[in-house]
DNA sequence: GTCTATAACTCGATAGAC
DNA sequence: GTCTATCGAGTTATAGAC
């Protein structure tokens, strides 16, 4: 219990760390008073409502991984650069916070609709002039043609699902064969883009 | 409301529906009761609690995923013959189940003890063997040399991870880009294994 | 075996003292 | 602002009639 951060940003942050790991409905909020060391009726006085302390943790989760997202497809760069990027900055996002995969993915999945629109709206613009620079790309054969949609999917699925695994992935692989986590997780990166980097070669 | 079946299995196969749905702690009880046309009461009668119904229900899922793989990696094949029936398979059962990938991620999540266990006495030995017969193949030259371990990741990310945006996949992209979504995600069998297969090309 | 009714409990939310 | 005490809704689980 530190005392020179006011109690607002105290439940805020104790908050964030109980909904990401176990979700809106899973999260408590006598755990979250815990976790902040007040009592639950101070949740409420700062918070009226369990909804509202969720939706603003979500909505800055949220923000903070379009804006990133945004940044990178507006710069001038080759397909496989602007992938690189991705990789780069993503795993290094993840690897700060290992729950974000499935929070994400779960609330997607009980609110596609909110979901869908606020992404829409976000990010659905530079996405698609992704996608016609990556057909660009692909017609004029300095990358492998395929589908750009199913690449889009292929790099976000080598991204995000180590971390979705990342708490049985150890026990099941056993010690010998993975390394300390945090290592193996980074190495991704590299291991990632080379894949990527292969599989596009024309 | 069937009558030729017996209840016991009304009941396991109507939570079967919502447990994959909701997860453990998002169903109800009442739900359960409904989707099997019967009442509550019976449910304890037959399954005396939420969590006996519960794990014997996660325990048949994981039991068929997991025999599915072993048989793939006793098969006698090359590395890349391997990956080609492992993404066509799982491709297929993820299209009769798209519930599975973030059900069976939660569960994990939530129990990674009891599930690296599981997955440990299971199915590490097999997956151990496919790991040397994949690090062999790396080193006669028949595919491209990697960390093996991440090679696994890389082809479960590409393979499920897909299914588990799946709601809000069509939203965002918007209706010009994706094909109807059961075709869509079936093409994913062959771009995901070409995709592999370009990646590994030595 | 199946039902209705209700007990027992969990948890978000509020009242009211300090 | 912060606390203790408690309410009330929603849910699991049980009792008991048929």
């Amino acid at each position: 219990m530190v005392k020179d951060i006011n109690t607002e940003q105290r439940i805020y942050e104790a908050a964030r760390r109980v909904f990401l790991k176990k979700g809106l409905i899973g999260a408590r909020m006598q755990e979250i008073a815990d976790e902040a060391g007040i009592n639950k009726a101070l949740l409420h006085y700062y918070f009226r409502k369990k909804e509202k302390l969720f939706e603003g943790i979500f909505n800055e989760v949220i923000e903070r991984l379009s804006t990133g997202l945004q940044k990178i497809l507006e710069i001038e760069m080759s397909v496989l650069d602007k992938l690189k990027e991705f990789v780069d900055i993503y795993v290094d996002v993840l690897l700060e916070n290992r729950y974000l995969p499935l929070f994400v993915l779960n609330e997607m999945n009980h609110h596609p609709d909110k979901f869908g629109e606020f992404l829409k709206d976000r990010i659905a613009v530079h996405l698609k002039k992704f996608i016609i620079q990556i057909q660009k790309e692909m017609d004029n054969g300095s990358i492998r043609a395929g589908n750009p949609i199913h690449l889009l999917l292929h790099v976000l699925g080598l991204i995000i699902f180590p971390f979705a695994v990342y708490p049985v992935m150890k026990k099941v692989a056993g010690e010998e064969l993975i390394s300390e986590p945090y290592t193996f997780l980074k190495e991704r990166k590299h291991e990632v883009f080379l894949f990527i980097k292969n599989a596009l070669k024309p």
